[in-house]
DNA sequence: GATAGTGGATAGTGATGCTATCCACTATGC
DNA sequence: GCATAGTGGATAGCATCACTATCCACTATC
């Protein structure tokens, strides 16, 4: 497959192809000759995961290309690799962290996890942003919607464990592989949009007359 | 309060609240004369909720001002403030929308609603993006990903519930406007953390030894 | 009366994610 | 065998976004 041909079965413009090249996204074709490249079936595939990573994961560039460094790295194993998904798909912290409330939130992110008796990495992003949302709440005066905290908390925990099992069933490590990275992203998106749904038949019959 | 103290008070740089008040996002200060002006508590308040939705909600500074001026909006009730919030939120859509593959994974979404009795208006952008996310999981032949969705409509629908309630509680109007927009995007700031937290805890739990 | 600060306007900045153009060269179709 | 379309590679340009900086005439405050 030459170039052009693999930016028209992706629908990726061609000039977008060659960026995604040179930023290392997309590995070089096996070169042909001096100007020829062959494309596979393989750089399809990873073009198409990093345009779902960007457009449905709201993933950067920069945050693609770690993802992807993470893929490709045969020594990572299903648990690290998880970890780096999370560092990537993190993004820009706040500007607060480290002031008085964000440390308290950042404890209280750090005690709800240890009551659930969850065994994470105490560096783990997430911790950070949970940490963050907190903060946020509590100074917004909405302390009253941390009581859902529970509950989501209950039902992530169940659906990790599908989730993972689910990653695990597949068997072979390169499609373990990719089912950490768009199970945790694409998963993320579903989640979301769901949760959007259901609240908003939730609030329709709940203030609603009909 | 003048526009420095409410600068300082806030950890926003001065130029940065100017901004917002060109913007339109932060309303300007009562006028004590041809170049003073009085900033009371609203406007600390409000100068937070517009960081937290800009760093925590990721909301760009567009969505922040459509978020804020339904907020503002005294005619709009907890239904539509909802939807106005869940379209800010939204964000670009993707290129690919309008293909035969996109087509499908919409009715797709649009069958997951239905089978589970959910009310929604059938132009809400949740749809859409739920359809953006399992049309990218059938283009990365994921679809066993898609067992998860039972689950996440099932955990969603539980959180709603309580979430709804929760906002409902507060009885007032304004106080459950603002409950409608933190809890929708500072919810799922708290869910996907959370999310993430369990993951790992149970990939380390599946996966590892100990 | 000096000075620091104000509201308002306008311009500049850095990052990001492409997009466009140019180049020397080569596969391909006639 | 030769025109032409396409190639890899390099470099430059562009639009958007979220600020940030500067300037201004003016005024509150010490």
């Amino acid at each position: 497959m030459k170039i052009s041909e693999l930016s028209r079965s992706s629908g990726v413009s061609l000039p977008t192809v060659k960026y995604y090249l040179r930023e290392g996204l997309l590995p070089p074709g096996r070169a042909m000759g001096r100007n020829q490249a062959e494309y596979g079936d393989a750089h399809l595939r990873r073009l198409r995961l990093i345009r779902a990573l960007i457009d449905v994961g709201n993933l950067s560039v920069a945050g693609v290309r770690q993802v992807l460094q993470a893929v490709d790295d045969g020594g990572l194993q299903g648990h690290d690799l998880l970890g780096t998904a999370h560092e990537a798909i993190a993004g820009t912290p706040r500007a607060d962290r480290g002031t008085a409330g964000w440390q308290a939130a950042r404890d209280e992110a750090a005690r709800i996890v240890a009551d659930r008796g969850w065994r994470v990495h105490d560096r783990a992003p997430a911790l950070d942003q949970l940490a963050d949302a907190i903060a946020a709440l509590r100074e917004l005066g909405q302390e009253d919607m941390l009581a859902m905290v529970d509950g989501y908390a209950e039902a992530t925990e169940r659906l990790a464990v599908q989730e993972v099992g689910l990653v695990l069933a597949r068997g072979d490590r390169a499609a373990m592989v990719e089912g950490v990275v768009t199970g945790t992203v694409l998963g993320e998106a579903v989640l979301t949009a769901l949760r959007r749904l259901a609240q908003e038949h939730t609030s329709a019959g709940l203030t609603e007359p009909g």
